[in-house]
DNA sequence: ACCTGAACACCGTTCAAGT
DNA sequence: ACCTGAACACCGTTCAAGT
């Protein structure tokens, strides 16, 4: 008969892969991603050095794991930003890039965990579409944009490679956290307004 | 009587923190910051495992002193590149978001390196120091466009957090290198004049 | 001053073996 | 199926000792 997970350690650990993931992003955020050890990893969850290679790999395999559990995180909160139907655009806009920073700023090595995806030459396919689906809700906005005539007129893609790029910095910035002793959050809609106009039609 | 470098090794390297540093440049960007062995570096550099331990405390040390030359770099990189007595502001800005991207892409990991020093605890400060030149260009550039009418009023340093922003995220994107099979050097322009576009006064 | 060798306490990864 | 222990080939760092 099964028992719960409460339960003191039996053979099997029962939850061996949650567990190491979550002692993974601890440490992760704590320690940064070059002091994680599978081994201590191991000591921490209670089980010996070996066995976590039966549920990754290696030590980069764990790695991406927790950078897909990332992106599933960042696009449900995405999705939630981007669904509040408010009629204003700029406010909408604003939400998203808010989004963006605020998930950023709670998980800084996670963040960087998902980023090092796009340029790791050997990452699996399902990491990378995860890393697309995430960087890529641009043109959807940009068309949204063009739609209601707040956007000028282009290649949706392309101009939402600059709405991209301001937020990518804007994310980059705000890891720094603060800036004058204003915190970032309270700067994102200025610099939203700006991007904004410099996509406008005029 | 001292011997030129290029003799076959004495006792002494002679000139091992150059050799040291430019070892670990050369594997940085062929493997990554994670890959780089202290041990394996002096195998190169044909000295014993502990020699670098004279001039650099430890490994973080020499990834320190690294970052120091990419800033150096950098900073002369961008000083050529706002020197340049080009009259069209749109132009000037356009040669400075090219200098970034093009520093970047050639050196991409020492890029990441340098990046990191901002959010690394323990950075000496002479470090700080010369990462905080780095990447507060902006606001000079700022009070130029304002001279000349070309950006909004305001002030200066926040107003280039917006520009600061666009870069940072353009150098983020750029790393990629291509979209759509356009090279990044060839967006850089029409990027730029949606970041001017955006703080302009209207 | 600058470099070496042995030693210590860690790693990741592999593999035969246990339950 | 899932986990373990011993073994291998690496690390970074320290320290007494050599030239």
């Amino acid at each position: 008969m099964p028992r719960l997970k409460t339960d003191s350690r039996p053979y099997h650990h029962g939850n061996l892969r949650q567990a190491l993931l979550q002692a993974a992003e601890m440490t992760l955020e704590a320690r940064g991603a070059s002091d994680l050890s599978l081994r201590e990893l191991s000591r921490e969850v209670g089980v010996s050095h070996t066995s976590p290679r039966r549920h990754f790999a290696d030590k980069q395999a764990l790695l991406d794991a927790l950078a897909q559990t990332g992106f599933q995180r960042l696009d449900a909160i995405l999705a939630k930003a981007t669904k509040k139907r408010v009629r204003n655009f700029a406010t909408r806009l604003t939400n998203f890039a808010q989004a963006y920073v605020e998930f950023a700023l709670k998980h800084p090595a996670l963040w960087v965990l998902m980023l090092d995806t796009k340029h790791r030459p050997g990452a699996p396919r399902e990491l990378l579409e995860a890393s697309d689906a995430a960087f890529s809700k641009g043109p959807a906005l940009i068309k949204e944009g063009q739609a209601v005539g707040e956007v000028v007129p282009g290649d949706p893609s392309r101009l939402s490679l600059t709405l991209g790029a301001a937020l990518l910095g804007l994310v980059s910035i705000s890891t720094d956290g603060k800036f004058k002793g204003v915190s970032i959050e309270t700067l994102v809609p200025g610099i939203v307004k700006h991007i904004l106009l410099g996509l406008r039609p005029r």
